[in-house]
DNA sequence: TAAGATTGAGAAGTCAATCTTT
DNA sequence: AAAGATTGACTTCTCAATCTTA
């Protein structure tokens, strides 16, 4: 048929396969999960390197409640700081040590090739732009 | 920058934003979870209107396992039935009963109205054909 | 009361081990 | 031994309720 119902099953299922088999390549090699390197990544690129809790989950795609649980778990393995808020006593910062920074540059090349050899690879260049802006749309209309 | 790294991450917060949207109206509207409706909707579509366990879990984008536990909540449901096949008694067929297809039939109109207003009303008719065919060269890779 | 964050209870999903039949 | 399916123990993730400060 002329109409094109059907890129929402296409895009269930890219998402799934692209993303076990990036998160099984990390495992083998060894780095820290997806959900951890998202984090580190946020909080590395925010001003001052912290981030408030219910910052870094609107930035990753997790909610307040796994985030909570996320942090902590990091912050026993020494890779984020939680700072209590100067001015606003119940506000957290979350900020990343040394060794979470070290942690990220041990980690982003994994990731990055991952993304790369499972993902961007069966994608030219015309065709990242075109998806990219795409889906951008979607994104961008849900949290407007 | 002319070089688009990019497409990955708006890749994830478009799945993520979309579908928590399409879940959140079907809860809310009262209709079965969108992996029952995946399996209702995978077995109805096959010969005899049944399928094996595995051959779920190759449909859907669930772990075996998981197929295995969610089919006998829908049995205990009412939606489908497990029958043991005749020649290879190790394999099991599920089957939809008439309370499943019924279901099948509430069901989908809720479904194809979350997909419609929360994913392609963003693309139009050209864009939709375009990323369905990028995404599918993904979806292709891992599976071929 | 509201906002920021955490906690308890449990749903959703997985891997490795197991059971049964081939 | 290998294929089909299920089970046990576990991780991941979320909702609703809670605690604390504004």
């Amino acid at each position: 048929v002329g109409c094109d119902l059907e890129p929402w099953p296409t895009f269930l299922r890219a998402y799934s396969a692209a993303l076990r088999a990036i998160e099984a390549d990390v495992r083998r090699r060894g780095a820290v999960p997806l959900s951890w390197y998202d984090v580190l990544l946020e909080i590395n690129a925010s001003d001052g390197r912290r981030l408030r809790m219910q910052d870094v989950a609107a930035r990753v795609v997790l909610s307040r409640t796994r985030v909570s649980r996320l942090v902590d778990e990091m912050v026993a393995a020494g890779l984020v700081r939680k700072d209590h808020d100067d001015g606003d006593r119940r506000a957290v910062w979350a900020a990343i040590t040394d060794a979470g920074r070290e942690a990220l540059r041990q980690t982003a090349p994994v990731y990055l090739d991952g993304i790369e050899r499972h993902f961007l690879a069966y994608l030219d260049e015309p065709e990242r732009a075109y998806v990219r802006a795409a889906l951008a749309k979607i994104v961008d209309a849900h949290d407007g």
